[in-house]
DNA sequence: CACATACATTTGTATATACAAATATTGTTT
DNA sequence: AAACAATATTTGTATATACAAATGTATGTG
């Protein structure tokens, strides 16, 4: 990837402003890759994550508030999403019987089905994505963003 | 930055998803930092990067389709973005009177003042996010995103 | 037990963005 | 010149997201 070149600027940009400028377009590329890649499930990347980690749960209900604190973007609206997960048959909702304030989510046998192939698909991206890289290239570049 | 905290998670993640995790949560905490340094001015990200491109043009003026081109994060919607740079008087927008099919852009005194004050915050906001970078790490880091 | 407070989720609303279709202008072909 | 295609932008519309207010439920205090 060659920042200025996608950027189309023919100027040297300082180290500090083009490393954040780099970041976005690799975002932007990921982002592209991983969203094709779900594409054919109709998921959004925000939903995709919901669904692992309601896999993750291994049959416990999640509620909104824990789903959204493991969520890699936290979003205001979590309901919304959830509701268009079952829309599509991909979870359960319904009230916690111990508390009728919270919402108990679990995973579908259908979205476990759906998350299997979605993981498959997604092997797919990575192998896109990291066709440069090394093991060495993503522990160090793990270590540098750990500098963040 | 801990990822494994961050979303609240036990298990090790394989490098390769987690790469993509980090990548995504260093995102995150970029955007809220420089959307928080340009709050005070009530432009978006998109829109600062807009008035950066305009300025770059020492005062001839872009047109939407070169705005898009040289944009960070290409939109759909350029028209959209200009306008409500018009309203706030940052940019002039005209017809192209050799194509009238164009318009042309040019950043304005008021637009360019604003953005010499967004580049002392942005500053700022740099030093935030890089403290605990040495300009080696920042150098290994962009050519690491650059096998991307 | 009435009251205030805290909690978990939902809803309303404004704004942002994506995608496709519409409009206007220019260039090309016959 | 009329017809058609290409280019540049604008508009309509659907969807996504952010933020604040509203709702319903639980808990603690006098």
């Amino acid at each position: 990837m060659n920042v200025e070149e996608i950027i189309k600027t023919s100027k040297e940009i300082p180290l500090e402003p083009r490393t954040l400028i780099h970041m976005q377009l690799v975002h932007n590329k990921i982002n592209e890759t991983m969203g094709n890649a779900l594409k054919p499930f109709e998921v959004s990347l925000q939903q995709f994550n919901v669904l692992r980690i309601l896999r993750g749960q291994k049959g416990q209900p999640a509620n909104l508030s824990t789903l959204n604190e493991r969520m890699v973007t936290k979003m205001s609206n979590t309901t919304r999403l959830v509701d268009k997960l079952l829309i599509k048959g991909f979870v359960d909702r319904a009230v916690c019987p111990s508390n009728r304030r919270k919402v108990e989510i679990v995973i579908t046998e259908s979205g476990l089905k759906a998350l299997e192939q979605m993981d498959a698909s997604l092997e797919k991206a990575h192998e896109e994505i990291y066709q440069n890289f090394s093991k060495e290239d993503l522990k160090k570049l793990n270590e540098l963003l750990d500098k963040f």
